[in-house]
DNA sequence: GTGGCAGAATTGTCGGACAGTCCGATTATC
DNA sequence: GATAATCGGACTGTCCGACAATTCTGCCAC
């Protein structure tokens, strides 16, 4: 079954260095907000060139882990956002050719358990947030782009609402999936505009009322009726 | 309210020419399994120094996007792996610092879903994976350690028995979370062990007999009954 | 076809170099 | 005294050239 001999990797000095870094990251050593040392100082530290630390922080840079604010030259110790480390994963599931039906099924396992807990737990900020993406919809969907970009900011806006990261983190990137299913519903299906607004403001409205239950009911309908439109290919 | 100007943001060489190499990789110029040029002839063709190819060339390792096979000199093309991407945003959330609540209001939208379209199209190479996962933790479940990956890869086997990439993708990083939470579990909760069993026992016979209905409720009875575990503390 | 082999090609790493930019301190100005 | 201009040092992004180790490739013998 299992091998005798496990074959023997050998990790470039880069991949090292970045594991090394990293532990110290996770662990907490490097706490957030920190600034690394420089490329140079590294260099002497690991004993290696700077070409070397370079590759091994561009590895660090992607994950999230590394970062700089705007304008500035050093690098210092990130939390990973959802957004850089979703997109990943959108990509991911874009290049292994998901089907509208794996969207759809995982969909309706995340978004109303989502909308469920945003309201129970939605802030006033995140209301308002909620309130944007509606009012956008309804103001700018006559372009098809912008008006899925509306739709897609509802959903990234309950998800937020919902106060629960792994939540977040896993609807996030439904998102990129969601845009070429979507981009189609709403140019053959004429009615598709005015459902997706009707079902809007009554998720909005349960979440506002605190309505958890309903707000898990009306986002479960929202979702159905998506997989409707889409399968309503004349 | 905007400002008038947008700051500028100037992309080094080495990010745009990663993008690049992604654009035609998303858009399959280049497809699966090709190899990429060599660095040298890379340089050659952006017009920049080889360093500079090397750093755009470790962002897309990272995401998944090259990889060499073992022992192999030249990257080729190849699809990010679910395991590699959802590593990245375990370790993400695990430095957001979510908590329990969170973890398990995500296993109780995901896990029933996935066990319920694993009852509705599991192979059988997907059933026996389910039986070993369940024969190992009832074999190896003295060692708190190997319990906690039995049930890991319990759920794990289940995700992938749903057939659907992006519920397993969704799945996976709940995996690394889940493990210190189980463990405090299992080492304090001295019926810990029969309950997890008999739980799987029951899911797995909802799945072989394709009763989906039954798949999901197990399932959610048993992350409900972990919940139970882990807020029973002494 | 299989096996072996020499030479070419490629990667990982090194050292050094330089322009552009950011930072901190110092000096000049009101 | 507070603010503005200035200056030197530090750091990053990029380049060049180089070399050992390993892989790839075409060729030859069997």
């Amino acid at each position: 079954m299992s091998d005798l001999f496990a074959p023997l990797d050998d990790h470039p000095a880069y991949r090292q260095i970045a594991n090394q870094i990293e532990q110290r990251i996770v662990e907490r050593t490097l706490r957030t907000g920190d600034a690394l040392p420089s490329e140079t100082d590294l260099a002497r530290q690991f004993g290696v060139n700077r070409s070397t630390i370079r590759e091994a922080i561009r590895e660090l840079e992607v994950h999230g882990l590394l970062g700089r604010e705007r304008g500035e030259k050093r690098l210092r110790v990130t939390r990973p956002e959802p957004r850089r480390v979703s997109s990943g994963v959108s990509r991911a599931l874009a290049l292994n050719d998901v089907t509208f039906m794996e969207l759809w099924e995982a969909m309706m396992a995340i978004e109303p358990a989502a909308a469920q807990y945003a309201a129970l737990r939605r802030s006033a900020g995140q209301m308002r947030g909620l309130a944007n993406a509606s009012v956008r919809f309804k103001r700018e969907s006559t372009d098809t782009g912008t008006a899925v970009a509306a739709v897609v900011e509802f959903f990234t806006a309950v998800a937020a609402a919902s106060g629960n990261q792994v939540l977040a983190l896993s609807q996030a990137p439904l998102n990129l999936l969601l845009v070429p299913a979507l981009t189609q519903v709403i140019d053959r299906v004429p009615q598709a505009r005015s459902r997706i607004q009707a079902a809007q403001d009554r998720i909005i409205e349960a979440i506002k009322l605190k309505k958890s239950d309903q707000a898990r009911v009306w986002m479960e309908k929202h979702i159905r009726d998506f997989k409707r439109g889409y399968d309503l290919k004349p």
